[in-house]
Parts: structure tokens; C-alpha cells; sequence
DNA sequence: TCTTCGTATGAGTGTAACATCATATGAAGA
DNA sequence: TCTTCATATGATGTTACACTCATACGAAGA
């Protein structure tokens, strides 16, 4: 990563770091939806939706067509399918998983490594 | 990545989204450094990168030892370097990138794959 | 053109994160 | 034990983000 970008960096990890774009992530990776389907399945208010879908698509992490009166939204597979199994691959090497709760034990190398 | 890492998630990103945690990564990924060097590097308050460094280990982007007085910070480059290489390549992709400042061009499919 | 559907946008407000300042801790040497 | 060095911690004011509510916009059908 060259200086000069971490502001799009900053920008980047903000975008990724908020509970509903993690879970309209999450969403799509199974199958491209529309607006409403998002806010359907997420049960939220359809303006908080596309509020938080705009800073998702202004990163490149999903992409937008629109088919008729509806927008549909897609993820950007070629970004997030690696991006997702680092973080799977960092959480089970770095961090104790149990039941539901994050709890890295990793304040040495030596227990990092472990 | 399953269900239920979503606040992991969260944090993991969180702790990414912040221009000072990012210099300190950006540092250690050189080479490994005390406090008071990241803090003589960066220029900084050294109680704002003593502030900074604690989110940094607690999500085992870091992970530090004691060597007498000091404490010397290094990278989990295991886990920072891949990450590097997909935003390196991301940008390079989906954003243009003219002289400092970021600015993704991709609204559809169609324009991102050019 | 009027209505309905799907989605975006803007203003207002509460909250959480950040930087800063001051102080505490802890280890090592005198 | 007293001082100094290296680092961590706590409290506080300000900033920035996110959610909500209301409304606007655009497309398609009646």
C-alpha cells in the first residue's frame, strides 16, 4: 500500500465498520437483491438501507443496476470473497471464539503463535 | 465468514477505520518499534498512540513484547500483508486514483469492469 | 395526468469515538 | 529510596457518525 492512500483506506474499513453494511454484505453475497428485498430480510427502515448502501457502492464493495422501477444491488465478489477469508482465517488463528463473543488472546507473540 | 462474527467484524474494522492506527501499521510494517519511536515517527502525542496501540493489539492486528524498559510493537504480518494486497488491488481496480485523492467510478457492473 | 411503487435525499438528534490534558504505574539506575 | 525513563490510564470536551422521520424524485401503469 503506497502513501497517499490512507485516506481511502480510512474510508475503506469506515465503510466496512457499521453492523448494517456488514449484514447487506453478508446478504449479498448469496444472491444480488433489490432495496426492498434488503429491507425486507433485514427488517429495517428502507430510508437506513439506502443511506447505507450509498457509502457501500461509493467504496466499489457493491455495484448497482437499475432493472425497471427497481435498483438492484450486487456484491463486488472479486473484493470481498478474499477479504472475508482473511478475516475468517484471522479470527481462528488470533482470536478465541466461543459462543457468540470475540475474545483475542493475542498480547504476545508467543501466545499468538500458539 | 459465519453468522455471529458480525461484531468481530465490526471491531476488526473499526479498529482499521482511524488515519493514526493506520500510519501505526503502515510504521510496523517496516519494522518493528517501541512507543516512543511510533511516537517520535508519527509525530504525535505519546498518550495518542498509547491510546491507539491498545485497539490494535486487542484485535491481534499487533501484538507486543517487554525488552526491559520498553515495549516494542510489531505487525501480524500474517494477517496485515494479504490485506495490504487486496487493497492495493482493490483501488487499483475500482477506484481512480489522481494525486492524493480517491474516487471510485464504479455506480454499475458494467463501468467497474472496464 | 394522476396514482402507485421503489428508492433516494435532507434535516434533526442522540450517541460513540477521538484527541487532549493530566496523572499514574512500573522498571531500572544512582 | 529517590529519580528518571517508558508507557499506560482516566476524565473531558468536541467531532463525526448513524438512525429516524419526513419528503422528494422518477418510472410505470391506469
Amino acid at each position: 500500500m503506497k502513501r497517499g492512500l490512507s485516506d481511502a483506506c480510512n474510508l475503506f474499513f469506515l465503510t466496512l465498520s457499521n453492523p448494517t453494511r456488514l449484514a447487506i454484505l453478508e446478504l449479498l453475497r448469496q444472491r444480488d437483491m433489490s432495496v426492498t428485498e434488503i429491507t425486507t430480510a433485514l427488517d429495517q427502515e428502507q430510508s437506513m438501507i439506502s443511506h447505507n448502501l450509498t457509502p457501500l457502492v461509493r467504496c466499489g464493495l457493491v455495484f448497482v443496476e437499475q432493472h425497471w422501477k427497481e435498483r438492484i444491488y450486487s456484491l463486488n465478489h472479486e473484493t470481498m470473497e478474499p477479504l472475508f477469508q482473511i478475516m475468517s482465517d484471522h479470527f481462528d488463528r488470533y482470536c478465541a471464539k466461543k459462543a457468540g463473543e470475540i475474545n483475542c488472546t493475542t498480547t504476545t507473540k508467543k501466545l499468538a503463535n500458539i
